[in-house]
RNA sequence: GCGGGCGUCGCCAAGUGGUUAAGGCAGCGGCUUGUGGCGCCGCCAUUCGGGGGUUCAAGUCCCCUCGCUCGCCCCA
């Protein structure tokens, strides 16, 4: 009686062996463009104090309030799943000291948790990538840390894109417009949808992106966030911008981009993609000066960004895109016999410590059925080792794929093998 | 958390209340136990995500549940 199969958790998705090259070539992408930026790993723990996404992402944001997978430990400490990894980041930078050592231009990668409705695009255990500048506060860091971004994308081919940026300004500036704003919305509360209403006492910048018609319709009336700020604020973003134009990064201004988390400030962006529907959102990132201090440092300048390795994906499994060919192993080890089983592990083992993808027969079957297994597995060679080469000490060399013919060698003359195989 | 759609073999997929659940791909075995690719033959869902119910009869209708999906929400 066979049990009860299980399934994995809602929102949690396997990414079996045919997803998982996709998933190397994007990290093996983000790796080859942060170390060509002079950006360095940095691991955190998946679990962190519940007090540090508290108070580094908002309590008044939805991802605190109530998206968090938190639970008590056994030791009665309150535990989360980290839902995004700054504050991860500026956590350890901290408890190291790494920002007394200068800026540090730090890069991460790895599963986040978030309970939400899965959807395309989104689950509650997704993956981000995602860059840290911190004690960097010129512009041409934004501009940078966007280049950075960018280019990784558009060597991946997930284009076309759409680069939007806003600038927050200072949290003085922020704390003006949101009494204008607050005063706007107020006198026009009937107006006003369900979500917004609630935003308008908890985090009413956010009723800025609101997708709702009426909303926006009312929003075009509304007192602009860019007018709101200072003259040195502006002229930073228009920094910013100069920076991007140089570099011709293409970009639309959004004046209505506000991201979700409250450590945001001057800088805010988005990349997005028209091919993902309702979570079109490839790259979220901004500057993020108050975070550090917050977190219980001296008052530190910073800036970052995400990337979502689901939606990346997801752009690189379009069907008129070149999937990565699979690799195939350069030798398929043909072997029958005791003596010549023995054997052709050990020269499986040899061969694989030249360098060479070696793919061993389990063995037993017919030869017959073994080179059907040779040759679907894609190998160019099949090597064959069975009781008559066993006894002369030799192994048959025979190529899957070419009109070449059949070699002899030496079992014990590894070397001689490996170099005609990668020939 | 709210609303809509969907759920038949590892993958694609027929089937719209009535005897035994098509087919293709993949897989496995054989023709061919010292030689593969092609071909031919055979095997591969007592069961239609799961559980109840209606009915003489249910993959087909109803309810619940799980999952996926689209939109809202959120955001990477």
């Amino acid at each position: 009686m066979a049990a009860e199969t299980l399934q994995s958790l809602r929102g949690m998705v396997d990414l079996l062996p045919r997803d998982t090259e996709l998933w190397q070539l994007v990290e093996a992408t983000a790796r080859e463009h942060f170390q060509r930026a002079g950006v360095d790993e940095i691991r955190t723990p998946l679990l962190e104090q519940t007090q540090l996404f508290c108070r580094g992402i908002g309590a008044a944001t939805d991802v605190v309030g109530k998206e968090m997978y938190t639970f008590q430990d056994r030791g009665d400490r309150s535990c989360t799943l980290r839902p995004e990894g700054t504050a991860s980041v500026v956590r350890a930078a901290l408890e190291h000291g790494l920002l007394t050592q200068g800026p540090q231009r730090l890069w991460y990668g790895g599963p986040m948790f978030r309970y939400e409705r899965p959807q395309a695009g989104r689950q509650r255990q997704f993956h981000q990538i995602g860059l840290e500048f911190l004690g960097l506060g010129e512009p041409r860091s934004d501009v940078e840390a966007i280049a950075i971004a960018w280019d990784l994308l558009m060597d991946l081919g997930v284009g076309p894109l759409a680069l939007e940026l806003n600038s927050l300004g200072t949290a003085e500036d922020r704390i003006h417009y949101r009494q204008t704003l607050v005063a706007f919305l107020q006198a026009h509360r009937a107006d006003l949808d369900v979500d917004s209403l609630d935003r308008l006492e908890r985090n009413p910048l956010r009723i800025l992106d609101s997708k709702h018609p009426a909303t926006q319709a009312l929003l075009a009336t509304a007192p602009m966030l860019s007018e709101a700020l200072s003259p040195a604020s502006q002229d930073r973003f228009e920094q910013v911008l100069d920076g991007l134009r140089t570099l011709a990064i293409p970009f639309r201004i959004n004046s209505r981009l506000v991201r979700g988390l409250d450590y945001y400030c001057h800088t805010a962006f988005e990349i997005t993609s028209d091919q993902l529907g309702a979570q079109a959102t490839v790259c979220g990132g901004g500057r993020y000066d108050g975070l550090v201090d917050q977190l219980g440092g001296t008052p530190t300048p910073a800036i970052g960004w995400a990337l979502g390795l689901e939606r990346l994906v997801l752009l690189l499994a379009q069907p008129d895109r070149l999937r990565p060919a699979p690799l195939k192993p350069h030798l398929y080890v043909v072997n029958r016999g005791a003596g010549a089983e023995a054997a052709a592990l050990v020269l499986a083992r040899a061969l694989r410590r030249h360098g060479l993808r070696v793919q061993l027969d389990p063995g037993g079957a017919a030869f017959s059925k073994q080179f059907k297994r040779a040759d679907r597995s894609g190998a160019p060679w099949a090597a064959v080792l069975g009781e008559e080469e066993w006894s002369n000490g030799q192994v048959l060399l025979k190529p899957l794929r070419s009109a070449q013919s059949d070699q002899l060698c030496a079992l014990d003359d590894v070397e001689a093998m490996a170099a005609r195989l990668q020939a």
